[in-house]
DNA sequence: GTGTCACTATAAATCGATTCAATCCGCGGG
DNA sequence: CCCGCGGATTGAATCGATTTATAGTGACAC
């Protein structure tokens, strides 16, 4: 097994271990000659620097971790590019981990990434993990949460105004007109979906006339939205909303295609309005293409490894909640 | 800084630091009352072992590198995460790479897994990276290429096949009446959208009567669908298709887009009957719900495991190539 | 009482890159 | 001609977990 190392570049190349070293992390420090003798040492024997021994002596890793509740969301793969990009930046890499809205998942990528010595954690939570994340604080590992604020502020956030997302959603259904709302979101464990769900309460709480239908579900999934949508078909005419609002854009996808399905043929927006959450591809590209509340993913993603880094650097620096605020995109399921 | 090591747990458990890491590798070799001692004190410190010194002394690391095209594609996510839940069996964790068809990203990615020194890495390769893949595996670090078949059979492979794919399309619309297709996909310099193209032709070229154009597009996106759909639709009705096939799933959903615009209306299936390719989640939520092909992504991640670490075992056996068939599903977009 | 066997536990060596104190070299100033 | 200075280079120590050869312990047979 041919593995190349450091001793052997230097053999090659005619110098010490240590000056191979200080060609690759210190240049300044090594004469022109040299550099170039030992740059074609490097490039001949096709060496590659073992990171577990660079790591070792660091302390800890060029990686950041990353866990979100769900890698099959667009919005989450959004937020995990912007931090990649961000990260690629500073010399970093990031692996991402998938809790999947489960306690278990989300504890063993806590712990694989504290083996790693990760160079720091950006987390969209889902248990209460805070005194783990002190934990790993003390140990001088940064954690910055991701689309949620920490309960107490001790740790730094980056997240959107879910609640202004929700109040802005329903004032615009509103404005259309619409007076029998419905919200369908689910589980109620989820943070942003009981945000949401206040926003639209308190939009709805100002006008007198206009009642507010919650509709739980299981999961924010496709199919979830499509099984509350057929419920809502199924229903005697008067008895439907004449507007919904879908905790996010998947539930929306799955409520759309009830609506429109072979046989049920609802007219969006003219009977019934539907606007979603995240504004993530597939919302334009629907056929009737959806109205959203568009969160900026990739900016989300790279503010938190921004912080993170600060805080990597300087550990004394006081935490910092980001909130950014979400912005109506009006497309064709509502207006009119 | 509070760094646990297993200096401290042996000092607690009042062991020497070999017995410590015996009793998490081979507690059998360790009495009863040391296990229950050592493991009190890992637990009381909270200790949690440094990967990187494990990995130094092990020479390679616990984690299987994955490297794809498209991380956004939910083809590529199922892969993943068959991928996924296989290493997890064995302990190891799979760190995703998003080459983007980009040949700077998919070498830096390489780069990355070799400094990790990964136990092994799965590809869906996109330059003509056999050569890197030969130094790797000089240097015992396994490659199974995924979606692909090795140019010259040195290499393990798991596949679909794509001809077949393209073939059992084609046939299909034919049978089901249709004389004008079109073949939307792109760019050529993707195997697979020139294999499907490829057993598309076979499957008109048995018939004297049909004819297939061909729509080259920029990219395998919904965006690029819905311009081609766009272009499609602008034709007078005489010289549109009857039936399209669209290399995979999203672009078939853009396509899908624009036939059904505000303004464009076009019947499907009844004008232009639409087949797409993956069979992702959002087909089957698809308005009008999509034919599609349907290939077992969460297998061909599993078993690209599979064959990595049987490799990774014993680097002398003889590479093996799968190729799974796909496999047909037809809903509304074809029906009729 | 001694030798042997079977367990346990220990100490030291090891992996490879980095770092820092020590050394070397060349050259201008005294 | 020697000293001293500064830049270049060296080599040993280091990070922390694993492993291997070694030593310790007790039980048991002779």
């Amino acid at each position: 097994m041919a593995a190349v190392s450091v001793r052997d570049v230097a053999v090659r190349a005619g110098v010490s271990v240590g000056t191979v070293s200080n060609v690759m992390n210190h240049p300044e420090k090594v004469s022109r000659a040299v550099v170039t003798r030992v740059q074609d040492a490097i490039e001949h024997l096709g060496f590659i620097r073992n990171d577990a021994a660079r790591q070792l002596r660091a302390g800890h890793s060029k990686t950041i971790g990353l866990i979100v509740l769900d890698a099959r969301n667009p919005f989450f793969t959004d937020v995990a590019r912007g931090a990649e990009d961000k990260a690629a930046d500073a010399g970093l890499t990031v692996i991402l981990g998938n809790s999947d809205e489960n306690t278990a998942r989300e504890s063993t990528y806590l712990d694989l990434f504290e083996q790693q010595r990760v160079h720091g954690v950006l987390i969209s939570p889902y248990a209460d993990i805070t005194s783990r994340l002190r934990r790993l604080r003390d140990r001088g590992i940064p954690a910055v949460l991701v689309d949620r604020t920490s309960v107490d502020l001790s740790f730094s956030s980056v997240s959107v105004d879910d609640l202004a997302g929700g109040r802005v959603a329903v004032e615009h259904l509103i404005a259309q007109g619409r007076r029998r709302l419905a919200f369908i979101g689910g589980p109620m464990a989820i943070r942003q979906v009981t945000d949401r769900l206040e926003g639209a309460r308190r939009a709805v709480a100002v006008n007198r006339d206009v009642y507010l239908e919650v509709i739980e579900i299981e999961a924010l999934s496709v199919i979830a939205g499509r099984t509350a949508g057929a419920e809502i078909v199924a229903r005697p005419l008067a008895q439907r909303p004449d507007a919904i609002f879908a905790a996010n854009d998947l539930v929306a996808m799955g409520v759309l295609q009830a609506l429109m399905m072979q046989g049920a043929h609802v007219n969006v927006p003219a009977e019934i309005a539907l606007i979603g959450y995240d504004d993530i591809d597939f919302a334009s590209a629907a056929v009737v293409p959806m109205s959203s509340i568009r969160q900026p993913s990739a900016l989300i993603g790279a503010t938190a490894v921004e912080i993170l880094l600060e805080e990597a650097a300087d550990p004394t620096i006081e935490p910092r909640q980001v909130v950014f605020q979400p912005e109506l995109v009006v497309r064709a399921s509502t207006r009119g």
